[in-house]
DNA sequence: TCGCTGACTAAGCGCTTGCTCAGCATGGTG
DNA sequence: CACCATGCTGAGCAAGCGCTTAGTCAGCGA
């Protein structure tokens, strides 16, 4: 059932996690559920029961619900920006890294787009804290799109009459996607990502 | 305090509403309340609160806080469409029309940025009879611009490879706009309107 | 003057929420 | 065998929720 592996939120690292199993699955249940229902209309009963335990064993594992939603806003942020620093550092010159950045920002928002509804969605109910470290990894992210067309069209790849309007509009149409993208969406995630990296090189002004 | 004036919700109509002035207090504080911390963190105190009132008094004028939030997601997406169809309908070729709907479409959508989070990021807090009207308005919109992108491409303004795929861009971009605009953003509504028209443009292949 | 109406409030009901705590089964270790 | 740490459960608490109720009061037509 579920549409979101676990992998693009916690790809497998050199480091193995050593977290248990059962902690695992109160972050697949909570991450479901906050995506189909919202922070706030979700109860630690329905986390816990997806998650095949009574409402108290979430407590030995995260300290409260509003940890549990850091923990996924992170690290699906932080999963969010090193693929965007991997397609901005990759190989070939700006057009092309701007083509294969928004194909795989794209199909990233398509694929785990339960996570994604989560971590672009219910920024509002972070505590304090951990909206800070998200809000920086954000920037970061929109520093990275920038800084990427920025070069293109220092190299006449691109022409943008606002290079910030610019990588909102990208950005925003990938964002977007974990909105409306469904399971009964005819595009594959990766068809998706073809199409508006086609889209968005024609809406920068690359000759293509 | 209001960046959102009701005006562009209920736009004032020739056969002029009778509804008492409290109930627009209190929809006009539902909507800022479902705005900034969403439906089901938003309480029927703090909507009272916030249009002087006491508790009791909300269920004067409305049956629920449910039924509070179908009314302004109805009102915003009837809003929104007949501004779609004024614009598909409008002057000019098909170039000059889709340009002017996403004028407004991105202009509205930052303007009226408080409604437009209630009326795109609470559909799943709407009942189901509240949800199946304002399912029908979204088609609407979507087929109105599909439509208009078809009559583009079949006149040769347009280059467009899946008239789908482009109509969702398009709806897209200006939808999340209620997202991430602020009052601090830098760009007037128009502005950012008359930006977003250009790249639009150029997305859709049109030589301009 | 009077009874009536519509807008409102103070109080609170029944229920659900996030979270706690005492205790239980299990399995590794001495 | 005893011992204990770990992972978990059943029961339940305090707070807060949506909504209801009984009653107040200003305004108005007769």
């Amino acid at each position: 059932m579920t549409s979101t592996p676990m992998a693009d939120l916690w790809p497998t690292l050199p480091g193995a996690d050593t977290r248990p199993e059962a902690a695992y699955r109160l972050l697949q249940a909570a991450v479901e559920s906050f995506a189909e229902r919202g922070f706030h209309a979700t109860t630690t009963r329905d986390i816990a029961t997806a998650a095949g335990m009574s409402p108290a064993a979430l407590y030995i594992h995260y300290q409260s619900k509003a940890a549990l939603l850091a923990e996924i806003s992170q690290a699906g942020h932080a999963a969010t920006l090193a693929l965007v620093r991997e397609a901005v550092a990759g190989e070939g010159g700006p057009v092309e890294r701007m083509r294969r950045l928004v194909e795989q920002f794209t199909a990233w928002h398509a694929r785990a787009r339960t996570v994604g509804r989560v971590v672009n969605y219910e920024l509002h109910a972070l505590p304090e804290d951990a909206y800070a470290v998200v809000a920086a990894l954000r920037l970061d992210i929109e520093r990275e799109v920038s800084a990427l067309i920025e070069e293109g069209a220092a190299a006449g790849g691109f022409q943008v009459a606002e290079v910030r309007t610019a990588a909102r509009a990208v950005t925003s149409l990938g964002i977007d996607v974990s909105r409306w993208y469904t399971d009964r969406s005819t595009e594959t995630p990766e068809e998706l990502g073809r199409r508006y990296g086609e889209l968005v090189l024609r809406m920068l002004g690359a000759r293509i």
